[in-house]
This record gives structure tokens, sequence and C-alpha cells, in this order.
DNA sequence: ATATACACGGATCCCCTATTTCC
DNA sequence: GGAAATAGGGGATCCGTGTA
């Protein structure tokens, strides 16, 4: 038999002792088939330096012997073979040792204890991991694959028969062929229920959307009855018929949003009450749920996505939403919003608005089925660069990204790959503490005129790459033509012949920019998505290199990167003042100058002379011309404040960052008034403007006209309640809603007021109230502790002082500007 | 536990000293 | 009169949220 196939997931199983992979995927015809196959397993011995020969026989006959009894299993040593390898950049001798199972390989690398035996690597990347690394069947890339379909009992104990898909065979041929599109089929799902609280409720209703499929399962009968409705008898049912509408529609992807964290295990608590078999996988399983502190929810074939926790990864950084909520992500990415409904228990819920819901219920689903469209070009993307599947790479993190494409690319450095650190290795790591980082220039409080930005491009990358910075490459003591640099931790030198880790970044480097490239050609969803996908892992490498977590850590090659970072941007400002431009700022890889009377010409001149000094790859771009930029105080009054400033571009269009308005924890009055007046100030040069705006705000605080939603300040509940030192006034808030018994955990956005209280006390936190509870919103708060700091220090650079603001005592003028 | 460091700024915590209160 | 309680100042620390 042979055809056309590509892989969306894959899983494992073990027969006679061996492992064996399944992959699950689809055909040219877009039949689900299932492939199985297995490949070679082993591990790597590498041998100390100077080993004889006999010797090494030695060792293999003495390895040859290790039998290894672990859960009702024998696994056993099939072969050894001696290989030159590489290992973090030096050549070694090796011995890679072929087993029959997997799973027993760390406990066969226990059993080799030897002496000549310097390091055990290779046996914990996982069997798919390795079966990928090993057969080259990576997922969404297609194939044409040969092999004896599998029917009857006998192959692998009636395999056939347990699983749903539409071919299942024994993999005997494959090669990747030439790509074309595939377009998954996709489910989403969303539930309502009678409680937050995992299990204690009823379902009330799950809705179901895919192509050309909308519905909405409830035992709740409505008066309007619309066609996507369907009644059935009860929970149970309810849940006997999910199941049976997701097996029918059999898709590729059944996504959900938060679904790990509350859809599905909803779904199985109910189940378990209900008696009813989840059995959402296509062999026939239920959803596997892993205990790890964010809780995942599994299913094979049918594979299980829940969307938010890839959204978070990969555009959490860049998001312009102050939360993950449906709603705002959706009004981020669709310009879509969820209908509105306001959610009441069920017995509270009027006969005449349950077709309300129902419709709110389908529409979450048609939300998240869009948002999935949207992300399903970054999710093949990121799958088909990391060669991790869907089912992995929507649920890691960055670290993990970078990880997999460092492990999957070694093969090309003929590299054995490195361990994941012990427990011992990784508190040791932590306690290193953290190596010095950026330099940020201090501004001059001012408003300026004509400014011109330069930006390194991908600064922490070209500096890896231009000196060839990596733990790897790290030389233990100096050697001549060697890079080196001074650091807070001593001086370290970095070999010149390139390293594995530089060489990859290279090459990811360089495809990001051409897929840049070919995305302003040729923009489409795809080609964003990949140039995106390039960028991430590209941005992050640096930061893998530094977490304590990773297999390719190096606290040296960390400091050593952000010593060149501070460096070059140091350097750079010097010889920028030399040539008699005032530098206003700089931030990590950024230099803000002030123009004068130069034109944009000779900026430009002075950026090529700078360009044909730097080392590699390194280069410092224009980001922008602009026509005015405003730098304050901190709050002290000292100093300049850093991370702080805004700036009008010629294209009008003004930049505000680290001010109080771009921030969550500050009430959506001071925020607006801020944004307002850095609008009249930067854009129209309208002073006068903004400060009276400013006193008729602060004149309406102070008579009650402001609507409470505008004083409402969020914090993030950052771990649990009771690990908090300082209990702060969103801890209270938190405190408060548990007390009325609405579900808080860590993670969530906290909402609440301060407000008048007869207590003397004067901690903000005794006047913390809820945004129900009801009560006169506190005018001094407000004033003190919103207001005034929001503003103070951008009508200060005008020298004004704006003390007697509040009280009014003097009478401001234009004058005093 | 799940990429890094720098930075701001609010609020509380905590220690110290001065003042007030109580017996 | 003397001990204990309280107030207030100010730096340290906690905490969340930004920038890069």
């Amino acid at each position: 038999m042979k055809l056309e196939f590509i892989p969306t997931d894959y899983d494992y199983f073990d027969f006679e002792g061996r492992n064996y992979i399944r992959i699950y995927g689809r055909d040219e015809k877009e039949k689900r088939i299932c492939v199985i196959d297995t490949c070679p397993i082993y591990l790597w011995a590498i041998l100390k330096k100077g080993v004889s020969e006999p010797k090494i026989k030695k060792i293999i006959e003495k390895i040859k012997k290790i039998k290894v009894n672990i859960a009702g299993r024998t696994t056993t040593i099939e072969k050894i073979e001696v290989h030159n390898k590489n290992f973090l950049g030096k050549e070694v001798k090796a011995l890679k040792i072929f087993a029959t199972n997997y799973k027993d390989l760390h406990e066969i690398a226990d059993h080799l204890g030897l002496p000549e035996i310097e390091k055990r690597r290779g046996y914990d990347l996982g069997f798919i991991t390795h079966y990928i690394i090993e057969k080259k069947i990576k997922p969404l890339h297609w194939y044409e694959i040969e092999g004896e379909v599998i029917t009857g009992i006998e192959n692998f104990g009636g395999i056939s028969e347990i699983l749903d898909v539409n071919l299942c065979i024994k993999l005997e041929k494959h090669k990747e062929i030439q790509d074309k599109y595939f377009s998954p089929k996709i489910l989403s799902y969303d539930i309502e229920t009678d409680s937050i609280k995992i299990g204690e409720g009823e379902i009330l209703m799950i809705s179901l959307v895919g192509k050309n499929f909308k519905k909405v399962l409830t035992w709740k009968k409505a008066n309007k009855k619309e066609d996507y409705v369907e009644y059935v008898k009860d929970e149970k049912e309810l849940l006997e018929k999910f199941i049976k509408y997701t097996r029918e529609f059999s898709p590729d992807f059944l996504v959900g949003y938060f679904s790990d964290g509350f859809d599905l295990p909803y779904l199985k608590a109910r189940a378990q009450i209900n008696k009813v078999k989840l059995n959402l996988s296509l062999d026939d399983s239920q959803p596997i749920f892993s205990r790890g502190v964010i809780q995942t929810a599994k299913t094979r074939g049918i594979t299980h996505i829940d969307l938010l926790r890839f959204i978070r990864t990969v555009y959490g950084q860049y998001m312009q939403s102050e939360t993950y909520s449906l709603n705002e992500v959706a009004k981020e990415f669709l310009g879509d919003t969820k209908k509105a409904f306001e959610l009441k228990h069920s017995s509270k819920i009027l006969e005449k608005d349950w077709d309300k819901y129902f419709e709110y219920n389908l529409h979450d689903s048609v939300l998240v089925y869009n948002l999935f469209e949207k992300f399903w070009p970054d999710i093949l993307e990121f799958s088909r660069i990391t060669r991790e599947p869907p089912t992995e790479i929507t649920r890691i993190g960055l670290s993990k990204f970078t990880e997999s494409y460092i492990l999957h690319n070694l093969e090309k450095f003929n590299e054995i790959p490195e361990k994941k650190p012990t427990t011992d290795q990784l508190s040791e790591r932590r306690h290193l503490g953290h190596v010095e980082g950026a330099f940020v220039l201090e501004p001059t409080p001012g408003l300026y005129e004509k400014i011109a930005m330069f930006d390194f491009t991908s600064m922490h990358t070209s500096i890896i790459i231009s000196m060839n910075l990596s733990g790897p490459t790290l030389l233990e003591k100096p050697e001549k033509n060697s890079n080196s640099i001074e650091t807070s931790r001593g001086k370290f030198y970095f070999t010149k012949k390139p390293g594995f880790i530089p060489l990859m970044l290279k090459e990811i480097f360089e495809k990001r920019k051409r897929f840049k490239a070919e995305y302003k050609k040729n923009p489409d969803p795809i080609t964003k998505a990949r140039s995106n996908a390039f960028k991430v892992l590209s941005a992050s490498i640096h930061g893998y290199i530094g977490f304590f977590g990773s297999r390719y850590y190096s606290k040296e090659a960390s400091a050593s990167i952000l010593a060149y970072v501070r460096k070059f941007n140091m350097d750079t400002i010097k010889k920028i003042e030399k040539k008699g431009y005032k530098v206003l700022y700089g931030d990590t890889d950024s230099i803000a100058i002030k123009m004068n009377n130069s034109s944009k010409e000779q900026i430009k001149e002075l950026l090529k002379e700078l360009n044909s000094n730097l080392p590699g790859i390194m280069e410092l771009e224009l980001e922008g011309f602009f026509e005015r930029g405003l730098w304050v105080t901190t709050r002290s009054g000292k100093t300049g404040a850093k991370k702080k400033y805004a700036l009008l571009g010629e294209d009008q269009k003004i930049k505000i960052r680290g001010f109080e308005t771009v921030r969550r924890d500050w009430c959506p009055l001071a925020r607006e008034l801020q944004n307002k007046v850095i609008n009249l100030i930067l854009g129209d040069g309208d002073k006068k403007r903004a400060l009276e705006y400013a006193k008729e705000i602060i004149k309406k605080i102070k008579n009650r006209e402001i609507n409470k939603s505008s004083l409402i300040i969020r914090s993030q509940l950052k771990k649990p309640i009771s690990e908090y030192k300082a209990i702060s006034p969103h801890v209270i808030a938190a405190k408060k809603m548990r007390e009325l018994k609405i579900p808080i955990e860590h993670g969530a956005l906290v909402s609440y007021y301060v407000a008048e209280t007869k207590g003397k006390s004067k901690l903000i936190r005794d006047k913390v109230k809820l945004p129900e509870e009801k009560g006169e919103y506190d005018i001094k708060y407000y004033l003190e502790h919103q207001i005034m700091p929001a503003i103070e220090n951008i009508f200060q650079v005008f020298g004004l002082n704006t003390k007697e603001m509040i009280d009014g005592k003097k009478q401001m003028t234009l004058g005093e500007f």
C-alpha cells in the first residue's frame, strides 16, 4: 500500500517489550491514517580520553550483558557500536548502545558506572522526540509512505481493532515529498456550567463549532428553538452526545480556550459522576491529565489544543490586551467580541433568556474556531521549525521552543545531546544570582524637538553570532586569537572556531531575514507566521542560554553577551557625542539623538559611518525620525526617569512607553487623563488646554461626578493569597472575593476601588472595596495617589509646580509656563 | 520552576525615636 | 515617675507591571 501522508500527532505503545510509535494524520484524500513504526533505540556512553582499543572491546562485552527488569518487562542490549562524535563542540569517542525499550535507557545508564566512561547521554529526550530525530518523520510535513495494512488481531495485539481510523499501516518506506497545502479539520467547543469550581455544578450546555457545523447541546428547554440547539434528556446524555458528535466529526484538533484548566477537567469530573467514559482519543482512551502546576489535558489523534496557552507563550509579550480573556484576545486578533450576556446561576436565568444563553455559548465556540484559524499558520510553522507535534508546541514555553530546535538540529554537527540539568545542578545554578544586564542612559527631562532613533538589529542575537558566544565555545584559559570580554564575573575568552550554537543561530537569523523579506514581498498568513516563528526563536536564544533549566545553560556566556550589549551601546553613544550630537536617551539597543540642525541625510550618513565599524553581522538601524519627544523625572524628582517617554512621529502618531497610561494597575481615569495631557502637549503643543483639562478632572473628582468604573484599579494575583508577605490592597480585594465565595486562584485579575471609610487607618488596604460593593470613592486618595502622580512630572517639565493644584489656593495662569 | 535584566512606583513592613497615655 | 502604648519618619522590602 502506497499513499501520501501528513502527520498531526504521535504517541507510542509497547509490544513484546519494544517501543512502537503511532503516528496519526491524514492522507491526500483527507482520510484518517495511523502509521505504526519503530526505530533504533539507543543511548551514548562517552569514553574518557585515551581508552585503548582492547579495553573498549572489554567494556563492550561487559555492557552487552546488562539486563534490566522493570514493570514486568526485560530490556536487553541489542548491539554496541563505536563512533567518533562531538560533545559540546569537542571530539570524543563514544559507544552507541542499542536497547529494546526507550523508557529503560535511564536505568541502563545507571548501570554504566564504569571508570572508562566519562558521561552518558541521549536517554532523556522522550521517545517521540527521539523517534522524530531518528526517522525524520516530522510533524506537518508531507510524505509518500509505503507499508502493510494492518488488519485482524494478529498485529500488535489487535491494535487496528481499537483505533478509530480509516487505515492503519505498518510503515516500511517513507520519502518526504514537496510541501502542499494542508487544512486540518477543526472542532472548537465551549461549556457552560453552574459553578466555576471544577465539577461542582452541572454542565448546562456544550457548544461545538466546525466547518459547516454548529451545535449547542443542552438539557434545558427554552421558548425559542434555533436550529443549532439540540435538546437532550439530562447531563449524562449531554456528555454522551458530546463524545458522539466529536468522534463523528473526527477533527484533527479539538480546540478550546483555557480548556486545559477548565472545560476538559470539568467534563472529566462530570463524566465520572455520570459514569460516562470520556473516550475522546482515537485509541478509545480518555484524556490524560498531567499533574504539573499548569494542568494539561492531552488526547491522541483527535488532538486537544488549549489555544490560550499557545497565544500566551508566543504572543503574550507583544499583545495589546491587558488580559487573556477570550473577549479581549478575540477583540485584538479578530475584531470580534463575545455576545453580551450576564452569567448567572441557572436557577436565576429567566425562561425567556435561555435562548440568549445558547447564542452566547455558541458564539464563544465561533470565536475559538476563528482564533484557531487565525493562529493555525503559527502553530503549523512552530511545529515544523521545532519538529515537535502541535500537542507539544501549543503547551511549551519559550525555553522549550529553543531547546527543541537545538535538539532536532544537532545531527548536522555530529553532536551528542547534552542532558537536562539534575536537581542539584538546578539549585546550584539558581544560587549563582543574576548577571549584570543592559545599560540604560539616564535622560535629562524635557521636551525636545527633532529626534532621530537608532537601534541595533536583533542585538543579542547578532552579538552571539558575531562573537561566537555560547557555553561550548567558552575557553577554559586565555588563548591567542580568541574574543575576550570583561564582565562583572571576570574576563571570559571565547574561541573563534564557530560553535554549533552560534552557527545554528546564524541559520535561524538568516532564515528570519529571508522570510521577513518574503513576507514583505508576498504578505500572507503563512509567510508572516514563518517570519514570526523565526523571530521568536531568534530572540529567545539569549534568554535560553541564561535560563537555569536549559541543557545548554552558561552563566559565563550569558554574562558575556550582556557585557557586549553594554559595550556596543556605550561605545556608539560616545562616538555620536564626539560628532557633536546630544544623545537624549538609550536603552539596551536603542539610542535617541537630538538632531539639532542636521538634515536627515546627515543623520543617515552618521549611521553609515557607525555601521562601518561594527563587527560581524552587527547592524545599527534607523528606527525613525520624530518631531517631538518628552522625558520626565522620576517621582522623587531627583533624576531623569528611565523606561518612560513619549514620542511624536512624523506621521503624527504618538508612541508612549512606560508611562502610567500604558499600565493596567492604574485607574482608567488617571490613565486617560495622562494620555490626554501627553497628546495635547506633544501633538498640539497646547499646554494651556492640557492644564485646563486636568483642572476639570480634578474638579469633577471633588464634586463626586466621576463614574466608579473609571476608578477601578486592577492588579493580578501572582501567587496564592497565603504566600503574600506584604498584604497589599489587591490581596485584600482577593480575600474579600474569597469570602463572597467567588473562586479566586492565582493568576486571576483582581479589581477594586478605594472608598471612604470611617476607620482611622492610614493604610490603603483598609479602604479597599470590590467594584460591586457600595461606597463613596475616596476623593483624597484619587487626587493624591492616582491623578497627581500621573500628571505632576509632565507639568513639571515646563516649570510648573502642581502642588497647589489640588486645593486651588493659587490661581494658575499660563504665565507660569 | 519552565527565556533574560533593568526600572518605576505604590504600598507595606520594620525599626527607630519621640510623644502620649496609663497606672 | 516610670513603663507601656502610640505616632510618625524613613529606609528596606515586597509587589506588579512595564521596556528592551
